[in-house]
RNA sequence: GCCGACGUAGCUCAGCCGGUAGAGCAGCGGUUUCGUAAACCGCCGGUCGGCAGUUCGAGUCUGCCCGUCGGCUCCA
């Protein structure tokens, strides 16, 4: 079956055509026309565009890697020209750890064809032709420079800059083949792209599949299933989730502190419905903006009533807040709940804990005025880099994130809220990168992200102040004149979502959690019958000091009941005997550990673990592994 | 939602060109009493994601739907 070519791609050509219209958003407009194939497969052109100047983003690679990594996508374009004949092209940039390039083919591509991709490739390696390259070409371009890059006889008209030649691309891998759309935009026809990673030498690669596996044991859905966290269930409903009594012990020890935390620094919890009457989405905007991720609406009363679903908790803050009137006095008032709201999710979207549709979000609107905003907005920042950092989340990047191009509320407020939140970060001195544009349509926002155990850049929390939901539900509080002001709103999330913050932590952690987090603290494991009554006492010791402790009774052998305790991700196992009971002593052996620690005073061991969790202390067998090597060459 | 792949017992997977399901682990019942990551024997367990269709006959072929996975788009 025939696709329809992108609407804007050139018609196929025996010369560099001359027809470029326009610069699109992503930098390098380009077209595309066939030249008769013995000397030339494919031509490329690049217009040098405000976007093709602009610096290479970081996570692209310094100069050689880019080069390295741009070099191998061409080789690819050009191997699949090869086994495709009449194939157009897409985009086929570098990125963080290899490139991928789009294709236009007349079939799916398979995982086969990966491997027939890869073989022609290596020949055009062997062969070490030069990246040849001319600036100008006999072509007519209207604006811009033609750059062309030439291997063998295969033609790239673009920028560069690339490898010497084919033979210093080094060990190279195709990992995958998915779907995009042109250009990104949605509407645009989709094309195949195929991922591939490409290093300097042979041990950066293996290291980097090594790397793949790594993220792929640490994997949240398939740990969810081996230490019985949660399940999905088809029937319940997809990205509906299940928290099984493992998980639920880690998210109430979680919400517990949260509670607590937001206590001691002046929060007030509250609770609100997760159905309201269409009223106040109408009002909020909700509808107008949000409807389309909506659950509902229930029809009640014959339909005349309609209620929705909750998808944010800001509504109902207001609400609370609404409830009386404040005078500057009570200001700022922090109104804070875990709040559990359901959106309509398109069903691509959809992963494990990480994308759901229902999940509970530590919401929390700070009700202040102007001059106290910056002031609360330091503070939420402040908590949440306390908050993240015991973790073991590291290495926090903020970005702040201004006004986008489609947005509510007037220029002057936009300047406001944005000098709030720069000025709330100057005064802390910390560096931070703009987001031009990132802001959501009513709020300009920081954003904190912040690194895992093996480097990877999460959302970590993110601090808001609404333009819109104030104005229309006309929030105010009486200021020291006696008038009515409208009051300031600051949303902010620590946590994001409790569903993908945990499931972010299961990788972190790769399901190996601290103690105080832990569903068994403490697995006690008898040598043999004789022991059992001295393992009761044990337990019934830790217990009383409020350990979860599992207790050991089955018969059977030693070894064995020590590794499913490893594999229930205990973090401790105090195996006691004989010796044990006769010495009031324990057998310390520590989750991931194979050593053991004899003889240990029972007191001993309490006073250990107690110190542990109070100190919410990250685990013996956590390891901080260093940053992706990726985007330099040493 | 879109492109592609996939969907067999609680879990991981086998099942050739269509002939009416098989293993390991888990579970259960025994045996074993054993000092730190897999003791032995037996048993139970499956509307082969769902609904249609082709066929004498479908887990195997076709269509639609649901779900999952890799991405795109979107996002807490």
């Amino acid at each position: 079956m025939e696709r329809p070519p992108p609407s804007d791609w050139g018609r196929p050509r025996t010369a560099v055509t001359k027809r470029v219209d326009r610069v699109g958003e992503a930098g390098w407009n380009r077209e595309i026309a066939s030249r008769p194939r013995k000397r030339t497969k494919a031509i490329f052109v690049c217009l040098e565009t405000d976007m093709a100047k602009k610096e290479r983003k970081p996570d692209q690679g310094d100069e050689k890697l880019y080069a390295l990594r741009h070099s191998a996508a061409h080789v690819m374009a050009g191997a699949v020209l090869e086994l495709f004949p009449g194939a157009k092209f897409g985009f086929g940039p570098p990125i963080q750890d290899g490139f991928y390039y789009d294709f236009d083919l007349a079939r799916p591509l398979t995982p086969d064809d990966l491997g027939k991709i890869e073989a022609k490739m290596q020949d055009v390696v062997k062969h070490d032709a030069p990246f040849q390259h001319r600036d100008d070409s006999e072509d007519e371009v209207r604006d811009g420079r033609v750059s062309i890059y030439q291997h063998d006889g295969f033609v790239d008209l673009c920028k560069g800059p690339h490898v010497a030649s084919t033979g210093k691309i080094g060990p190279f891998k195709l990992l995958s083949i998915a779907g995009a759309y042109w250009r990104g935009n949605e509407r645009n026809p989709q094309l195949q792209r195929i991922y591939g990673t490409v290093w300097p030498v042979q041990k950066q690669l293996d290291d980097y599949l090594k790397r793949l596996q790594e993220i792929e044991r640490r994997d949240h859905r398939v740990l969810g299933k081996e230490l019985e966290l949660f399940r999905i269930d088809e029937e319940l409903g997809s990205g509906l989730v299940l928290w099984l009594p493992n998980l639920s012990i880690v998210r109430e020890e979680l919400e517990t502190w949260w509670r607590k935390i937001h206590r001691d620094r002046g929060y007030t919890l509250v609770y609100t419905p997760h159905i309201a009457h269409e009223k106040i989405y109408l009002r909020s905007g909700h509808l107008e903006k949000y409807g389309e991720n909506m659950y509902g609406p229930l029809l009640l009363d014959d339909g005349t009533q309609k209620f929705w679903i909750k998808p944010m908790n800001c509504p109902g803050h207001i609400k609370v807040f609404q409830s009386k009137i404040h005078s500057y006095r009570e200001l700022p008032l922090r109104i804070g709940e875990l709040g559990t709201v359901y959106r309509y999710e398109r069903g691509g979207t959809l992963h494990g804990m990480l994308r759901v549709r229902g999940f509970t979000q530590d919401d929390s609107h700070i009700f202040c005025s102007w001059d106290q905003a910056q002031d609360e907005i330091g503070k939420v920042f402040d908590l949440a880099l306390e908050f993240l950092s015991v973790f073991g989340y590291t290495d926090p990047s903020i970005y702040l994130a201004t006004r986008p191009e489609k947005r509510l509320g007037s220029d002057e407020l936009w300047d406001k809220a944005e000098a709030a939140l720069k000025t709330a970060l100057g005064i802390r001195e910390v560096a931070y990168k703009v987001d031009e544009g990132g802001g959501v349509f009513y709020a300009p926002k920081i954003d904190i992200r912040v690194h895992d155990a093996i480097g990877r850049e999460w959302q970590g929390a993110t601090v808001q102040i609404d333009l819109n939901l104030p104005e229309r539900f006309d929030v105010t509080f009486v200021n020291e004149k006696g008038e009515r002001e409208r009051a300031v709103m600051i949303h902010r999330v620590l946590f994001g979502s409790l569903e993908r913050f945990v499931g972010g932590l299961i990788e972190h952690y790769a399901g190996n959690f601290p103690v105080w987090l832990n569903w068994e603290q403490v697995a006690v494991i008898p040598v043999r019958e004789s022991a059992l009554p001295y393992a009761r006492d044990v337990a019934t010791r830790l217990r009383t000091e409020n350990f979860r402790v599992h207790l050991d009774e089955q018969a059977g052998d030693l070894r064995n009941r020590v590794k499913e305790a490893q594999q229930r991700k205990a973090s401790y196992m105090l195996v006691v005997g004989d010796k044990e009971a006769a010495a009031g002593t324990v057998s310390v052996r520590r989750r991931g550990s194979r050593d053991e620690e004899r003889g240990v005073a029972l007191d001993a061991f309490v006073d250990r673990i107690k110190k542990e969790r109070e100190s919410k202390a990250l685990p013996a067998d956590f390891a901080q592994h260093e940053p992706s090597a990726g985007d330099s060459i040493a």
